[in-house]
DNA sequence: GTGATGGTGACGTACAGTAT
DNA sequence: ATACTGTACGTCACCATCAC
C-alpha cells in the first residue's frame, strides 16, 4: 500500500511541534510561501467547513487547503510527486524577492551543476507561457522556469541588444504594457519605456523543466484518494495514498521537452531537465534511453540533472544532487525530413516574444551562486 | 476453475490561466 | 467575456497472483 512520505516538506513521521506549526499554516518550506500543491492540484482542494474534520487541525484563519503531498512511498521507493520538491522558485510578495530566498542547498547544487554563472544576480520566472501565432503556425508552450542574469536597464535600451533585431515600436508598447501590469514599475509615471528596471539579459538564457511522476489508481470508496489520504495522514495513524502513475507524465511530456529544447537552442539558450532517479530509472526500463551511454559533452543541448533521496548521517532521507549529464539532444533542430520532426516546433518566435512572456510574470526569485 | 486482491495504464474530466 | 490549452486526479478495465 502506498503511503504519503513527505507532507508540507517534512517526513510524515515527524510530528514535532516545529514541523506541525509549519503544516498547520500550510506553508511550503521550499517555496517559502503557501503550498499550492505544485501546479494543478486545485481539484483536490479541501474547503475547511464546519463538517470538515481537518478544520480543527489548521490555523483558524485558514479556510481552504490543498493537500501538501510532496512525495509518496510505494514499496521501497520514494517518489516525488510535487515538482516544487525538486526545485522551487516562487514569490507571492509584492516587491522584489530577496537574493537566495528559500534557496535549498540541493537547489543551489543543481544550478551550479547545470552551469549557471557565479557571482551575478540571476532572475527566475516561473510558469512562463508563450503563445504566438504567425500565419498557419502556432506556438504554445509553457516553461516551468526561465532563468537569466538580471540587468538594470530600460525596456527601450534592452531592445537595442542584438537579440532583439527586428523588434518594432509595437513590441515596445507590448512590453511596457506587460511590465506595467505585472508591477515592474514602482510608480506609474509617463515614459515607462525609458525607466530603468530589473530586466532579464536574454543573451545568457536558461530554461529549466522539472519532471515528476503524478499519482493515479486511487479509489474514493477505499479512501485512497488524495483528499482522504491527506486527511487520514494528519488525523488518523493509518492511511493509504494513491499510487504512482509513472508513464503518463513523461509520455506526454517528452515531446514537449524536445520542442522546448529546440526553442531554447534557437534562442541561444541552455535547457536543463531536472528529474528524480526513480523516474529516470523507470523511463530507462521502458525505453531505449540509457543515460550511462550518453557521452558527456559540455555545452551541448541538454543538461540532465538527476536528483535522489539519500540517507544522511541521522538516517533521514533527504533530497540531494546525484549526477548530471550534458548530452546531445540527438535531433537536428533545423529538421531532418524524418518523422522525428514531430518533436520540433513549427517556428521559433522572435526573442522579443519570449521577453513579453517573461514580463507577463512577476520576478519569482533572485539567485546568487 | 473461481473469486478476491492489488498493481498498472488509458481515458475522461475538472480547473486555472492565457490569449483573443 | 469566451475559447482554448496544459495539467493532474478519479474511474475503470485489465492483468497477475494467490487462496480455496
Amino acid at each position: 500500500m502506498p503511503t504519503i512520505y513527505e507532507l508540507f516538506g517534512f517526513p510524515m513521521d515527524d510530528r514535532s511541534q516545529k514541523v506541525e506549526a509549519i503544516r498547520k499554516s500550510r506553508q511550503c518550506p521550499f517555496m517559502g510561501a503557501t503550498c499550492d500543491g505544485g501546479g494543478n492540484r486545485y481539484q483536490t482542494k479541501i474547503k475547511l467547513t464546519q463538517q470538515e474534520p481537518l478544520t480543527h487541525y489548521f490555523n483558524s484563519d485558514i479556510t481552504e487547503v490543498i493537500p501538501g503531498v510532496c512525495s509518496i512511498q510505494a514499496g521501497k521507493d520514494i517518489w516525488v510527486v510535487c515538482p516544487r520538491r525538486l526545485f522551487a522558485a516562487k514569490f507571492d510578495g509584492q516587491d522584489i524577492p530577496a537574493a537566495n530566498r528559500a534557496l535549498q542547498p540541493y537547489e543551489r547544487a543543481l544550478l551550479i551543476q547545470a552551469g549557471l554563472p557565479h557571482d551575478t544576480d540571476i532572475g527566475a520566472w516561473a510558469e512562463v507561457s508563450l503563445k504566438h501565432r504567425v500565419e498557419d503556425a502556432e506556438i504554445n508552450y509553457h516553461f516551468d522556469y526561465v532563468l537569466a542574469p538580471l540587468a538594470v536597464t530600460s525596456l527601450r535600451n534592452l531592445l537595442k541588444q542584438s537579440d532583439f533585431v527586428g523588434s518594432t515600436e509595437n513590441d515596445l508598447d507590448d512590453l511596457v504594457r506587460a511590465a506595467k501590469k505585472s508591477g515592474y514599475f514602482q510608480d506609474a509615471r509617463r515614459d515607462l519605456a525609458d525607466i530603468s528596471i530589473l530586466l532579464p539579459d536574454l543573451s545568457n538564457l536558461f530554461i529549466l523543466e522539472i519532471m515528476t511522476a503524478s499519482t493515479s489508481g486511487s479509489d474514493t470508496e477505499n479512501s485512497t484518494d488524495m483528499r482522504s489520504a491527506f486527511r487520514n495522514a494528519l488525523l488518523v495513524s493509518e492511511h493509504s495514498s494513491p499510487g504512482i502513475n509513472k508513464r503518463q507524465v513523461w509520455g506526454r511530456m517528452v515531446t514537449q521537452l524536445f520542442a522546448k529544447t529546440a526553442l531554447s537552442y534557437e534562442w541561444g539558450g541552455q535547457t536543463i531537465w531536472v528529474i528524480q532517479d526513480a523516474l529516470l530509472h523507470n523511463i530507462e526500463l521502458t525505453t531505449r534511453l540509457k543515460t550511462v551511454d550518453v557521452p558527456n559533452h559540455p555545452q551541448r543541448n541538454i543538461s540532465l540533472v538527476i536528483m535522489h533521496y539519500f540517507a544522511d548521517l541521522d538516517g533521514r532521507q533527504a533530497i540531494s544532487l546525484k549526477a548530471a549529464i550534458d548530452g546531445d539532444a540527438g535531433i537536428d533542430f533545423d529538421g531532418s525530413d524524418t518523422f522525428t520532426d514531430i518533436l520540433l516546433p513549427k517556428l521559433t518566435p522572435p526573442k522579443v516574444e519570449l521577453l513579453k512572456a517573461i514580463l507577463r510574470r512577476k520576478l519569482d526569485a533572485v539567485l546568487r551562486l
